[in-house]
DNA sequence: CATGAATGAGAGTTCATTCAT
DNA sequence: GATGAATGAACTCTCATTCAT
C-alpha cells in the first residue's frame, strides 16, 4: 500500500476491470455475432475466467447491452461538440453525416454490432444505452428544423424522412461494408449523400424562377418549363412521422 | 391412388408440404426470432412432428434460408412487370420505391424475417435466394444509370449511392416500423421519398443557368440565383462503389 | 407394428419409463440426499441420458416431488382397506401404528426421502403429493375420535397430540434407523408404542377410583390409592390444537 | 491499544468475533436452509467480508455444524440444573419435557436449523456438536431407568422406546409449528404430553386393583392378579435399543 | 486482521438432430 | 411418408474457496 501512482482507488480499478472485459466483448461479438459467441469467448479474450466476467456483468444479455454506453456517449458528444462551430444547417448536416461515417469507420467493432446485433434486437430498445443513440439521431431533425425555418429547406421537408434517409442510407453502406467488405472508404460518401439530401430537400428556387420566366415569356424563350413537370412539384404529402 | 385429379405427382405433394412448413417457419421466426425459435414450435405451428420438418429440410438453418426464395422472387416479377410500363427513370425510381413499401407492408412476416434476421446473418450471403434479392437491387442501378444517360439525372449521379439511400431509408422505415410499431402506413412514404431523391439527382446547374439566362433576357430580378451556389455543386466527388 | 403382447399403447410406455426413472431418482435421492445427487447421477442410474429425464419431468425438483406421489397412495390404500375389518380404536390404532412402520421397513428408500429430504422441504408442502400424506395422517384423528366417542379413551384426549405423538414416535424410530442403522426391526415397535398410547389415553383414574369405593366397603385394605393421586388428573391442560 | 480495560485478550476477541458470525449464520441458515443460503449471505448479515469468515471456520458445513455448540450445551446445562431440585421421575419427565419445549420456542432459529438442517445431515452424526445433543437426550434415559426402579414406572417399560416418544412427538409438533406456523404455542404440550406419558407407562396399578376387588367381594384371597395379562403386560417386547 | 478480487469446478437445462418403427 | 422417443453437446450461471495486499 501506499504505493503512489501504482495504487488506484477500488471503483477507479473495477471500471477499468469493465472496459476491459467490455473492449474484449465488443471484439469477440462483432466477430463471432451474439448467439454465436460464447462467454468463454469473451473470457478468453480478455485474459480472464467466465467467472470473472459475472463479477462484473451479470449476464452476457447485460455485457452486450454495455457496449454501447461510453462508446454512444463519446461519439454523441464530439458530434455535438464540432456542431457548435458550424453555420447552416446544410452545413451541419454535412457535418453530422460526416461524424456518422467517420466514427463507424473507425469502430468497426462497434459499428458491427450495433448493425449486425444490436439493430435487430426488440430488447435493445428499453435499454439505457439506446436513450443515448436516440439523442443522438434527434440532432438530425433539430438540424432539419432548423433549415425549414432559415429557408434553406423547403418548407415540405419532412424531417423524419431525412433522418431515415440519413441513417438509413449510413447504415445500408455501413452494413454492406460490415458483410462484403466494400466499400473500402465510408467517409467518402460524406459529401455525395450529403449534397443528395441537401438538394433533395432544399427550396425549389428553379421553379420559383421558372414561374419568373413563364411571365417574362410573352417576349422570347422559356419553353423548357414543361420539360419536368412532375418532379418535386407535389406538394403536402408526408408520411407520418 | 391412380385415381385421376385426386392424385397428385410425388413432387407436387412434397413441395405443398415444404410450402406449409415454410408458412410456418415464416410466422414462427417472424414473431419469435431465429434463435429464439426453436424447431419444435415451428412444427406445432405447422400442425407436424419436428421428425418430419428434418424430411424436408436439411436443417434449421436451411429452413430459414429457404423462406424468402418463393417470395423474393414473386416481388421481383411483379416489379419487373410493372416497371415495363412505366417510362422515365424518376418514375421508375417512383415505382420502384412503391413496390418495395408495398411488398413489405403486405408481407410483414417477411419483412421481419428480412429485416431482422436475414440481414445479419452472414451465411444468408452465401445463398441462392440471396441472389434474388440481390437481382432485384440491380433494378435501381439500371434505373438509375437510364436516368443519367437520358439527362434526367446528373451526369455525376452515383448509382451505388442511389440505391443505398432507396434501399437503406426503405429498410430504416421499415425496421422501425418492426420494432417501434411506427409508422402505421409505409406506402405513404413512396412520393415524398421519391421526390427527394429525385431532386436530389436531377441535373442541376442547366436549371441555374437557364434562370440566368432567361433573367438577363427579360429586365431585371434573378439574382437569388447566386444565394446558395455552394449547394449541390462541388463535382467529381463519388464513393468507391 | 402389430407385435401383439409386445406392443404398447403410447400412453403405457411413457408412465413405464417415468416409474423407470422414479425408482432410479427415488434409490439415488435415498442414498446421496437431494442436493448433493445429480441429475446425471439419475440417468446413469436409470440407464438412460440425463436429456431423456428433462423429457418427462420438467426439472430435479419436479422429479423429487413426484416420486411419493404413487408410493404414498398405494400406502394408503392397503392402510383404510384393512382398517375396514378392525373393530375398536385402540385395535385401528395398532393396526395404523403397525401399517406406517411395515411400510417404511419395506420402503427403504422411500423413507429415507420421507424423512431426510422432503420432510425439510417447504416446497414439498405445496405438492400434490403432501396431499395423500396429509390424508393418511388424518386417518388417525379420526381413529381417535371415534374412541372418545366411544368411550374407550379419555374424554380430554387431545387427537392433535395423539397424532403427534404416533407419527413423531414412529419417525423419530425410523430417522434413528436410517442414519445410525439401528433399531433393525422397526415392526417390533408396533406393541409398545400402541400400549404406551393407548394405556396413555384409556380412561383412566376414575375407574380407579370407584374399584376402591367398592372394595373399602367389604372388609378392608385398599389404602395406596391415594398413592398417585397426582398422575394424570390435572384436567382441562390441552395444547392448542 | 493495550489501554487496559480497553484492552481485550487475542482469543477473547476472536471467539467474540466467532460468536458474531455464528450468530448471522444461526439467522440465514434457519430462514434460508443450508444449501439456499450462501457464505455471502452470512458475510453480509454479519456485516463482514467473505474471506474473514473464512480466517474464523474453515468452510461452510464446518460453520453449520458450529451452530448447535453453544447454545446445545447450555440448553443442557439449565436442564440438569432444574433437575436437580425435581423429586420423582414422572415430575423429571414433566420437566425435562417442559425445558425441551420452552428452549426451541425461545429459540426458534436454533429450532429451525436443527428440526429442517441438520437432522436430514448425516455427517452431523459424526460431529462434536451432536455429542452434546445425544449427552442431552440421554438424561430421559436415566430418568425412565429411575423410575422404573422406584416403582413409578412400569418394570417392563422401553426407556429406548420413551425416549422416542418424547422427543419424536417435541420434534413433531415443533416441525409442524417451522413449516405451518401452528400451534402458536408449544409449551401447551408439556403438561398433556406428560401426562399421556407418564399414564402409557405407569404401573398398571388400576387392573390391580381390579383383580383384588373381584377377589375381595366374594370372601377372601386375591392371586388371580394375572386376571388381564393382555394389557400392557407383554414381557419381552422390547425393541433393540 | 480483514478483504477485494479472482476463479475452478460443476450443475441444471435446452435443443437441434437422429433413427427405429 | 411420418413420428415418438432419445440423446450428444453445449452453454449460461453459481458459489465455495483462495490469496495477495
Amino acid at each position: 500500500m501506499g504505493l503512489g501512482a501504482l495504487n488506484m482507488s477500488r471503483s477507479r480499478r473495477a471500471s477499468q476491470r469493465k472496459e476491459q472485459i467490455l473492449k474484449a466483448a465488443e471484439k469477440v461479438f462483432a466477430r463471432k455475432g451474439f448467439q454465436e459467441a460464447t462467454v468463454s469467448d469473451v473470457a478468453r479474450e480478455a485474459g480472464l475466467s467466465e467467472a470473472t466476467i459475472y463479477e462484473y456483468f451479470s449476464s452476457k444479455e447485460e455485457l452486450l447491452f454495455s457496449i454501447p454506453g461510453e462508446t454512444a456517449r463519446r461519439g454523441k458528444e464530439v458530434l455535438e461538440f464540432h456542431l457548435q462551430y458550424v453555420r447552416g444547417a446544410a452545413n451541419k448536416l454535412r457535418s453530422i453525416i460526416y461524424h456518422y461515417l467517420s466514427f463507424y469507420q473507425n469502430n468497426p467493432d462497434y459499428a458491427s454490432i450495433a448493425m449486425l446485433v444490436l439493430k435487430q434486437n426488440r430488447k435493445f430498445l428499453e435499454t439505457e444505452a439506446y436513450q443515448t443513440v436516440r439523442e443522438g439521431s434527434r440532432v438530425i431533425l433539430k438540424v432539419v428544423e432548423e433549415g425549414i425555418a432559415s429557408g434553406e429547406f423547403s418548407p415540405d421537408t419532412d424531417p423524419y424522412l431525412v433522418r431515415s434517409v440519413v441513417l438509413g442510407t449510413i447504415e445500408h453502406i455501413l452494413t454492406r461494408k460490415l458483410l462484403l467488405g466494400k466499400p473500402e472508404d465510408l467517409v467518402a460518401f460524406a459529401d455525395p449523400l450529403t449534397d443528395l439530401v441537401v438538394q433533395g430537400i432544399s427550396r425549389k428556387k428553379e421553379k420559383d424562377s421558372w414561374s419568373f420566366r413563364l411571365i417574362v415569356e410573352p417576349l422570347e424563350s422559356g419553353q423548357k418549363v414543361e420539360a419536368h413537370p412532375e418532379v418535386g412539384t407535389k406538394k403536402g404529402r408526408r408520411g407520418s412521422r
